[in-house]
DNA sequence: GGCATGAGGCTAATGCTATTAGCCGAGCTG
DNA sequence: CAGCTCGGCTAATAGCATTAGCCTCATGCC
C-alpha cells in the first residue's frame, strides 16, 4: 500500500465522517484531492476496492479499540466487564458513525476485505465469552443487541428525548451473569 | 392516491424484493412499468418520495403483522410473549428484507412519511411493554436487539453455521420475567 | 356536438455517477 | 542516455435523478 494510497484512503475517511456516507463518490474525493475523477483509478481499481479498504481499516480499528478497554478494565465483576465492553462499542461507534454505517449497512465481499480484518473485530468483541456453544449465543445475541442500540442511535430512530442510557443499561443488566 | 399510483408503488415493492435495494432505481422501474423513466414523474416528485411512501407502507404493514400477532397469542406467561413478538419481528423482516433494508438504513425525512406510519410500527411493538420510564427503557433495548439480530442476519453477518435461533433464544430469555 | 381540461405518456437536455482507453511528463534506474 | 514506471490528464460511455416542454386521448361541461 503506497504511501499515497494512504493519502487518499485517509481523505476519503474524513470526506465521509465530514459530509455523511451520502456524500462518499469517486468524483468528491478527487475534488478534495485536487485531481481528476479518473486520476484515482492510479490507485484503486474500483470505487468498491477502495470502499472494502475503509471497511477493513474499520474493523481493524475497531478491534484495537475494544482490545484495548478489555486489556485495561478488566474486572471480576461480570456486569463491570459487560458494562466496559458496552461503553467501548457505543463510544467507538458514536465517534465514527458515518464508517460505521459503511461497515454494518452495505453488501460485504469479503474477498475484497483486508485479510483477518473482520475476524479481528469479532473476535475482539467475543474473547470476553467462553468457548461454549451456549455461551456463542449469548456472544451473539449481545453483539446484535449493541448492534442494534448503536444503529438506531445512529440512524436517529429513537423518539426524541428517549433515556438511551436507559436502553443499554437495560441491556447490559439483562446480559450480565 | 391514484390507482396507477399504487399500481407503481407495487411495482416498486417487487423490484427491491426480487432484485434487492440496490437495484432500486426509476430507470428500473420504468423499465418494469414499459414507460420512460421521466413519466414516473407524473405519479411521484422525486425518488426520495416514493421511497418514503414505501417507507411508509412497509411501516404500516409491520404494525399490522404485530398486532395481528399480540392479539392471537396473548399468553399468561411472559416469556411466551415475548417469545412471539420476537418470533414475528424475525418473520416479517425475513420476510421482507430488502424493504426492512429500505426502512431501516436509509436517513429518514419524517415530513415525507404517511403521518402515523413510524409511530404505529412502534406502538404495535412497544404496546406490550408498561407505560413506566423504566419499562420504556426495556421496550426500547428488546427492540434494538430484535434489529440488531434481524440487521445482522440480513446482512449476512452472522458466520456461517452460527446458530441465530440460539441468540433468539438468548435474548427471549434474557428479556422475560 | 364541440370544446376545454387534465391525465399520462413522450423526447431532449443537464449535471451527476462509475468506469475505460489512451496520452503525456517527470523522475528513477539500468 | 534509454527506458520504464508513477501519477497525472482528457475524452468518451452508460446509467443516475431531474426539469422543460410537447402531444394525445378521454372525460366533463356548455
Amino acid at each position: 500500500m503506497s504511501a499515497r494510497q494512504v493519502e487518499l484512503i485517509e481523505l476519503a475517511e474524513s470526506l465521509i465522517e465530514n459530509f455523511g456516507l451520502e456524500a462518499f463518490s469517486l468524483g468528491n474525493l478527487a475534488k478534495k484531492a485536487n485531481i481528476r475523477t479518473p486520476s484515482l483509478y492510479k490507485h484503486f481499481s474500483s470505487l468498491m476496492e477502495l470502499e472494502h479498504i475503509i471497511i477493513s481499516r474499520g474493523f481493524l480499528r475497531f478491534a484495537k479499540d475494544l482490545n484495548h478497554v478489555i486489556e485495561t478494565a478488566a474486572s471480576d465483576s461480570d456486569e463491570d466487564n459487560i458494562a466496559a465492553l458496552a461503553a467501548a462499542y457505543r463510544a467507538h461507534a458514536l465517534a465514527h458513525p458515518q464508517i460505521y454505517r459503511l461497515m454494518t449497512e452495505r453488501p460485504l465481499d469479503r474477498a475484497l476485505l483486508i485479510p483477518g480484518s473482520e475476524l479481528a473485530a469479532m473476535d475482539a468483541l467475543l474473547q470476553y465469552f467462553d468457548e461454549t456453544p451456549e455461551q456463542h449465543d449469548r456472544a451473539r445475541a449481545a453483539w446484535a443487541a449493541a448492534h442494534g442500540l448503536v444503529s438506531l442511535e445512529i440512524s436517529g430512530r429513537f423518539p426524541p428525548g428517549a433515556n438511551i442510557a436507559g436502553a443499554w443499561g437495560v441491556f447490559i443488566e439483562a446480559f450480565s451473569r
